[in-house]
RNA sequence: GGGCCGUUAGCUCAAUUGGCAGAGCAACUGACUCUUAAUCAGUAGGUCGAAGGUUCGACUCCUUCACGGCCCA
């Protein structure tokens, strides 16, 4: 008996630790290998339910005793001779059945030493309990791999947030829901990939470490090419890279992949996050944004199977044609400002002051504008809403529009008060991209460490000439929180970013 | 960066006014052949986030720090 060995030992965790430890030198001992190769399983534990959970006990007995399943034991209820466990593969549970008198006094004595946390393969046949749960009668149990640290309590799972963010796996084993959420996040991104690639649009990668970082208005993280000797930045969005291939002829294309943002961690940011961008010749943000709809409710109707969903409390509705509104408009409806207060420098500084917004001495219109639009207007936009006629000063990569060039052809996407989506008509005249980048260095040499730099060489690729385009970017960890109805991006990033040290 | 809150056994949580730190699960011993948060009897398990301070006495009050949460910038 290996009981023996550990008789009299305490109970903090470093003793469960040796007494889990010694375990594995007593099944050596006893010629059971503790971490065995080359189990072959079955079926999982879908597979079980799916193909045998409605059959009767009649039924399932004629199937025979050769079913093989693994998994980790979640549960033991022992009662002398008998013992009922749970095992858990990625796919679920199923309730495993242990008699003495099935498969004998030594593999019975042996079991009573496996753990909660072990994974285990078994063979036997299914069968119905009393309550009529399936069940797998073990003709033969195996160790597959002894655990020697206790997972956390079953009934209430790993709760601490802190816990279960450095330690998503304990997380992902005992909290179903934390699974779920990142299922749902690869059948989200898949669905998009599919629905891009039946449009034919084609998936690229372009870099991740920019010599000059450009896309979007952020402050990049910075590192060193030892061997080269030169600065790169890690992308802040894939953008001018994108628009690069556009010029190349490839008229469709996209990217799902990773930006970073050297800013401040929240609920609604991660210095790492994943993103959509997709770029389309011969279309305009108009056409983008029916295509937006097209493919947001494609999703949430497979992932969701509604087009109505609980987020946070609100009801949301992605049944189409989405709500369409000025910037302007938008802060005129939310913010009761009279026609014209927006249109004048002096009453719009005179208002965003009275917002507590301040600015510097010679902001732009288009800047105060915006600033009075993200705290004014953009929490209440909790239908999806698009947002269009972005002022041209904070919009240095779109198309002035042909009859205003005041404002540009985009438009940002709001859904449950978050931005999800920014989009517009692309600017293919070099020229015009020259000067607004000019117009950038202008605000980053005033101080605005987010202004856009100057990229030559992204304006050689124009000067070669760029189709009619328009492009756009889709947050993809603010889609899934959406979808998954998780008040943080941390509850759909596996792993985010956490100060070290504990 | 600021405000508020939190950090106690492996996990989930208690601890009255500043007066011997407690429970459930997990673990260990024993009983038990259809349980499912199994049950029953027993045992053991603590640097109360860290460091200072006040006090006869600190999980509790004060200060600083670390990490986390929520809100704000």
């Amino acid at each position: 008996m290996i009981v023996s060995v550990i008789k009299g030992m305490g109970e903090n965790l470093e003793d469960i630790l040796t007494q889990r430890r010694k375990k594995i030198d007593s099944f050596k001992a006893l010629g059971i290998p503790p971490f065995p190769n080359g189990f072959k399983v079955g079926i999982d534990c879908r597979q079980a339910n799916d193909s045998f959970g409605t059959k009767s006990g009649e039924e399932l007995k004629e199937l025979g005793d050769d079913f093989t399943m693994a998994g980790r034991i979640m549960a033991i209820r022992s009662f002398g001779k008998t013992i009922f466990t749970h095992i858990q593969d990625r796919t679920g549970k199923i309730q495993i059945y242990i008699r003495k008198d099935v498969i004998g006094e030594t593999g019975f004595n042996n079991f009573k030493e496996f753990d909660i946390g072990d994974f285990v393969g078994v063979r036997g046949g299914l069968f119905r309990t009393k309550t009529e749960e399936l069940t797998v009668m073990v003709k033969e149990i195996t160790m597959l791999s002894k655990s020697i640290r206790p997972l956390p309590e079953k009934w209430h799972g790993l709760v601490d947030v802190e816990a279960r963010y450095r330690q998503r796996y304990l997380d992902l084993i005992v909290n179903p829901r934390s699974k779920e959420i990142f299922y749902k996040r690869f059948r989200i991104i898949q669905l998009i990939r599919e629905f891009l690639g039946a449009k034919d649009f084609l998936e690229v990668e372009t870099p991740m470490m920019h010599p000059i970082p450009g896309g979007a208005a952020a402050r990049p993280f910075k590192t060193f090419h030892n061997a080269l000797g030169m600065d790169l930045y890690l992308r802040i969005a894939p953008e001018l890279y994108l628009k690069r291939l556009v010029v190349g002829g490839m008229e469709r294309v996209f990217e799902i992949n990773r930006s970073f943002r050297n800013e401040g961690v929240s609920t609604q940011h991660n210095p790492e996050f994943t993103m959509l961008e997709f770029y389309q010749a011969y279309a305009t943000y108009l056409d983008l944004m029916n295509f937006t709809e097209e493919m947001f409710t494609a999703i949430a109707k497979e992932v969701l199977g509604t087009l109505c969903f609980d987020y946070q409390g609100e009801k949301i509705d992605f049944t189409p044609p989405w709500q369409r509104m000025t910037l302007k408009e938008a802060v005129m409806n939310y913010g009761e400002v009279e026609k014209g207060v927006l249109d004048n420098k002096e009453s719009a500084l005179n208002y965003a002051g009275k917002l507590g917004l301040t600015f510097k001495a010679d902001e732009s219109l288009g800047k105060i504008q915006f600033k009075i639009f993200e705290d004014l207007v953009e929490q209440h936009l909790v239908q999806p809403t698009f947002i269009t006629d972005y002022p041209v000063e904070v919009s240095p990569l779109a198309r002035k529009k042909d009859d205003n060039p005041e404002l540009t052809e985009r438009f940002e996407l709001f859904i449950g008060g978050k931005e999800i989506a920014n989009a517009f008509s692309e600017i293919n005249n070099p020229l015009d991209q020259k000067e607004r980048f000019a117009a950038q260095l202008q605000e980053k040499e005033a101080g605005d460490e987010e202004a856009h730099e100057m990229d030559e060489d992204y304006i050689q690729a124009l000067e070669y000439g760029m189709p009619p385009t328009a492009g756009e970017g889709v947050g993809i960890d603010r889609l899934v929180m959406l979808l998954t109805n998780s008040s943080s991006i941390r509850e759909v990033i596996l792993f985010p970013h956490l100060k070290t040290n504990k």
